[in-house]
DNA sequence: CTGTTAGCGCTTTCAG
DNA sequence: CTGAAAGCGCTAACAG
């Protein structure tokens, strides 16, 4: 900067504010200051910047682990949000809640090299005592799952119930009676309030819980048989273990839809790849992540209340629902 | 830091040294200084260390897409790599090679913000002016794709000729003789390599170009068979564009694997979600990522020559491969 | 083994 | 409209 101030023949003090704008400057001085700046591609240290101005620029992401299709999407939508503010996006993976791991973006916020977190809990449950420390000294906001412990902080998150009540009103118009319900984490809000929700179309559903894996929907399927339980259709909380329920299914010979009609939730990308063409609850995830990464910009730059986001879901009915068999 | 320092009793450089380690200290002053640093819960402002030291101890990955499962897992590892460094990781999406997106990395790098880059070039070819221009100014490694004008940087990359050769080693084996291949863009040194060991094998194999999406291997084999085009056997670029093929076959009919075997490449999650099981080529992209990012951090912290990496793939055989019928 | 001093590159009073 | 000067919090000579 100094080589610029020099070149145009003015003092540093100018040159900043050409560039902050943030008091007037001789519109001939400005101009040649910036075509100066233009020709030796000047860029400010971001360093020296964070140092006076005690902010980085930089927003921090906390997700159990970025290479998952469920958490890649909403990362995608936090970046988004992130680049179209100019921030940069730093991410952090939680996986299995390592101890270690959840020190380090507690501190990148206390060493200001990020101004604020968005933090999308795994799906476990963790204790966020360490987040509940440090929500006073940065802005916090959940993507996906609010944590009912820290409700004066913002979050973004989706019309569950609305989205169970769909996937089971569907069931219950195609003559369905009988249903399954492949559940999350039973300690999740998420969890409980689907559940809930699917019961009142189908009162005596059976929910078994399982852990979002397409192993998991495997396994309940086999106890279900093995046990002999009739059903006719089933909800999953998410499209792996739906996945994994219709393996199962089709191993036993049973055929989806004919046999048994599924739903799953979320509608990841696979969802539409395999056939039959999945029926599931669509969840906008990118949205999700972009939803808070708005919102927890719009704390930087100091919006004084910032209101917690719901979004809509959507039933997407493909080919593994189809009316109850004879 | 002061602060410790006035309560220690002891100046900053002292306190700043029992830090750093980077000169002796008195043992009993060195604790007295720990407990304090613990007790005031005292972290270094990043801001004032990077301007300093001219470090940030940030890396930035550049990806096209953080939300694809494919750049995804890359992300994963690059991941791993800086956090077991101790390095934050910053991402930037290239979508679209949109210019302002491009511009915003080399800033990065320009700013200082990041100390350097791991790049993963978008599928298609994209001018990489920029990168060259700014290669020299903070270290850069090439994940996944190497750019072959650029051959003095370092990359990692996958024995994607053997991978080839296996693919076609099996299908040879199982008895086929005419088979396709669904090759990826014909600009990108990766789909030239594939395709020709491809031929060492099946010196006749029709290669068509798709463009790694589920649909270009739908739409491909609607041309093949509108053609009438016959073949046992498919071998495609990525697992997606096999899917998608397999996805028109059996509209068409045709049975895979009893009419027609199919094998991806990368064995994506979903590949082995869905049924039947595809065989692919398993290309390990979460380690792709770590060791770029781990050739980046060596180059780093000072490391003179660091080698380009090439890793092994693995033919992971399924369901969708079967001896030619009749 | 420790303290003093001088910046790193920028922004921002406070005076012109 | 502009400049001089004082730091932001830290590290690294340079003396003790």
């Amino acid at each position: 900067m100094q080589q610029i101030a020099d070149a145009a023949g003015v003092s540093t003090t100018t040159v900043s504010h050409t560039i902050s704008g943030k008091r007037p400057v001789n519109p001939a001085t400005a101009a040649r200051v910036r075509q100066l700046i233009e020709q030796f591609e000047y860029v400010p240290n971001s360093g020296a910047v964070r140092l006076q101005s005690g902010r980085s620029g930089v927003i921090a992401l906390a997700v159990p682990d970025i290479a998952h299709w469920y958490f890649g999407r909403i990362a995608r939508g936090v970046e988004l949000a992130a680049d179209a503010a100019d921030y940069g996006l730093i991410v952090c993976s939680t996986v299995n809640a390592d101890p270690r791991r959840e020190k380090r973006y507690v501190n990148l916020l206390r060493t200001r090299a990020a101004d604020g977190l968005v933090y999308t809990s795994s799906r476990s449950n963790t204790d966020i005592d360490d987040l509940v420390r440090h929500a006073r000294t940065a802005p916090l906001v959940f993507a996906d799952e609010a944590v009912p412990s820290l409700s004066e902080v913002p979050s973004v998150s989706s019309t569950l119930a609305e989205g169970a009540r769909a996937a089971a009103a569907h069931l219950a118009a195609l003559g369905h009676t009988r249903a399954v319900v492949i559940a999350g984490y039973p300690s999740l809000a998420s969890t409980v309030e689907r559940r809930d929700a699917f019961r009142e179309f189908f009162p005596r559903a059976l929910t078994l819980y399982g852990d979002f894996e397409h192993e998991s929907g495997y396994a309940i399927v086999s106890d279900l048989l093995a046990n002999g339980v009739t059903f006719t259709c089933i909800f999953a909380h998410n499209d792996l273990m739906a996945l994994g329920a219709i393996r199962r299914l089709r191993e036993e010979g049973l055929r989806v839809p004919e046999d048994v009609s599924v739903v799953g939730f979320d509608d990841v990308d696979v969802a539409s790849l395999v056939s039959p063409g999945l029926t599931t609850v669509r969840k906008d995830l990118v949205e999700t992540g972009r939803q808070a990464g708005k919102l927890l910009i719009a704390q930087l730059e100091g919006e004084p209340e910032v209101e917690s986001v719901v979004l809509p879901v959507e039933l997407i009915v493909r080919e593994t629902t189809a009316p109850v068999a004879g």
